[in-house]
RNA sequence: GCCCCCGUAGCUCAGUGGACAGAGCGGCCGCCUUCUAAGCGGCGGGUCGCAGGUUCGAACCCUGCCGGGGGCGCCA
């Protein structure tokens, strides 16, 4: 269904054209108007006229052609503006459509194709930390928004499960038995097993040379040394996927491509550029120097794909994981929910698939960066002692501290039951940090506050959860089920029903611009304005106490679709919507 | 030295070509016999890092500079 702002452009673009081919009428929300006209300007530029001159012109022809049947008035303002007015019939119309469409208004990807998004990718036998809990929340909530818009998602959890690193695991893994070594892992005490196999190698130097014998047995897929390596990477991935599970993603076992299940790929990886000619042996290493990349001296920089000792890079990794996304799965999109700093490692990567042909055109990869989480003193986010915070321990913390904001919610209001109780400081602690990392525009660091992230006032997770679960209690309270609210919208007479409907309408260009621009932060932006419309609304205009029967059953349509938008919104977020809170 | 990201109110952040730059927090003042006051309204608060340029119009685009962070050959 084509959203407000759509229609309305499609009614001008005649008009416009008609005055010079190709104008665009510059259609957006604004808070003068219920919709906004801005292309007269531009327009009146380039034709060399009086831009109120145009504008009025515009408007008159505009009228004619069929902006009478959706607009109360259009009105010239400023040096040219258009301000125009919705119809309350057309405002109806619209929201009725709008709640009896099963994408509440958002248009489907005009070009469906299959999408790849490698994302949260920690690391076998370490701990995952708030580095991979970004990338997993914003991956994931990019997941649904692109599944949502209509395309196949393919997620794929790119942990890093093979290299040199492997050695010291598997030696420190011998050195302290299997079963004791299982037990560490399963208990998810990663970061003393890493530890310690990395303190082993770097002051033991009989230790580091068994690591490195071991790396060489690993590459030649020495049956026993695979049997340990398997014994380490099973144990990591049964952890990962408990920490995924309890934070609520799309994840699975069955999404983890490790680095390891590319690397039958990577021999050939090398004969193929070698075949293009794109291979230069520079200093023992084999690269391939894609254009516009240097290094500190402006020479050009490399992009090493085998090492002067044979071994591959994760360059390699890199191309062998894109070309088979590409050409195994048929992916036309591939999104990498990486840190910035990858940015230039990853540019290069592109380039040299495009160069080699495996990124063919009208295929894309697309680096959605991030910055870093810092702590509330605005350094690095770590523990008191340096260490690295354990995602565990974050959720613990979430959901202990929402259960205690919860536990001290004002009295003389329904107490809510132990285990429900339970739930929702889950969901809200949960969701409280997932809101806090997506609101935010994802290319900044980003300062990580329990305070703030947990508040129910400003632009966090349980302000938007508390909206719908107010929604929730007026449809409890009216015997009602939300799903079966009323479609038909009344006169909305009232300023606060007029802005709740405008921004309800909203929700379509929302979910776009956030696709786009792969930002979920422009979705919070609009579900905190709609849960703002909506506290508004609540406070000026009683529902179930409304005046008149119609006004009433209005109401409560109006309320149903704010509940749907606001639950899907988070749906959308990876957020749970609790029914009370 | 080259490249990338960032710089907006006391704090945390929106806004990236359109009208007087917005929100939340913090401060001050109001609002609970009324569908959840976990809320709402009001007041105060900004040379949009600096300087040029493009444009009818710049926080937004271009150039230079200042400040913070990151990257720049065999770790991943």
């Amino acid at each position: 269904m084509p959203g407000l702002t759509a229609i309305v452009n499609a009614l001008l673009v005649p008009v416009f054209d008609r005055l010079q081919p190709g104008a665009s009428p510059g259609v957006r929300t604004s808070e003068r108007a219920d919709l906004q006209v801005d292309g007269a300007l531009a327009l009146a530029r380039s034709l060399h006229r009086a831009p109120r001159e145009v504008a009025e012109e515009i408007a008159r022809q505009a009228w004619a052609d069929g902006l009478e049947q959706v607009c109360l008035s259009v009105e010239v303002a400023g040096p040219g503006f258009l301000n125009l007015t919705l119809s309350d019939q057309f405002v109806a119309h619209a929201l009725g459509a709008m709640a009896t469409d099963d994408m509440l208004g958002a248009e489907r990807a005009a070009r469906p194709v299959k999408v790849v998004v490698d994302y949260a990718s920690p690391n076998a036998a370490k701990q995952m930390h708030v580095g991979h809990l970004r990338s997993t929340i914003i991956g994931d909530c990019l997941v649904r928004l692109l599944g949502f818009v209509g395309h196949q998602v393919v997620r794929e959890n790119h942990i890093g499960d093979w290299g040199t690193p492997f050695g010291m695991l598997i030696e420190h893994l011998v050195d302290i038995g299997e079963d004791k070594a299982a037990h560490e892992l399963a208990v998810g005490d990663l970061e003393l097993f890493y530890q310690q196999a990395r303190s082993a190698y770097d002051s033991d130097p009989a230790f580091a040379d068994r690591a490195r014998a071991r790396v060489v047995l690993l590459q030649s897929k020495d049956p026993e040394t695979l049997r340990l390596w398997r014994l380490l990477v099973d144990q990591s991935v049964a952890y990962f996927d408990r920490e995924l599970r309890r934070l609520g993603t799309c994840l699975t076992r069955d999404d983890v491509v490790g680095e390891s299940s590319y690397e039958p790929l990577l021999p050939k990886v090398v004969e193929d550029l070698e075949a293009l000619g794109l291979l230069v042996e520079s200093e023992g290493a084999r690269c391939v120097f894609p254009p516009g990349y240097s290094k500190r001296d402006g020479q050009p920089l490399p992009l090493i794909v085998q090492k002067s000792d044979g071994g591959y890079t994760y360059a390699a990794t890199d191309l062998a994981a894109l070309r088979d996304r590409v050409e195994r799965l048929g992916a036309g999109l591939v999104v990498y929910v990486v840190g910035l700093p990858q940015a230039q490692h990853l540019g290069m990567v592109f380039a040299v698939a495009r160069m080699a042909g495996w990124l063919p055109e009208g295929t894309e990869a697309v680096h959605v960066g991030f910055g870093n989480v810092l702590g509330p003193d605005g350094k690095m986010f770590q523990t008191r002692q340096g260490g690295t915070i354990k995602l565990a321990d974050l959720i613990d913390e979430a959901v202990e501290r929402a259960a205690a904001v919860i536990a001290g919610r004002s009295p003389g209001q329904e107490r809510l039951g132990a285990d429900e109780l339970g739930e929702v400081a889950r969901a809200v602690g949960i969701g409280a940090v997932k809101y806090a990392d997506l609101s935010t525009d994802r290319s900044r660091d980003y300062r990580f506050d329990w305070g703030r992230m947990l508040a129910f006032d400003g632009n966090t997770g349980p302000y938007i959860q508390y909206a719908h679960a107010r929604v929730c209690s007026i449809f409890q309270r009216a015997g009602q089920e939300m799903a079966g609210a009323p479609v038909a919208f009344g006169p909305l007479s009232e300023p606060e029903e007029r802005l709740l409907a405008r921004r309800l309408l909203g929700f379509g260009d929302a979910v776009a611009a956030a696709v786009d621009a792969y930002a979920p932060h422009k979705l919070c932006g609009y579900l905190f304005g709609l849960a703002s419309a909506f506290t508004d609304f609540y406070e000026h205009c009683p529902v179930l106490r409304a005046p008149d029967e119609a006004t009433r059953a209005s109401r409560l349509a109006l309320s149903g679709l704010c509940g749907r938008v606001l639950a899907k919104g988070l749906d959308l977020l990876g957020i749970e919507a609790p029914r009370r809170m």
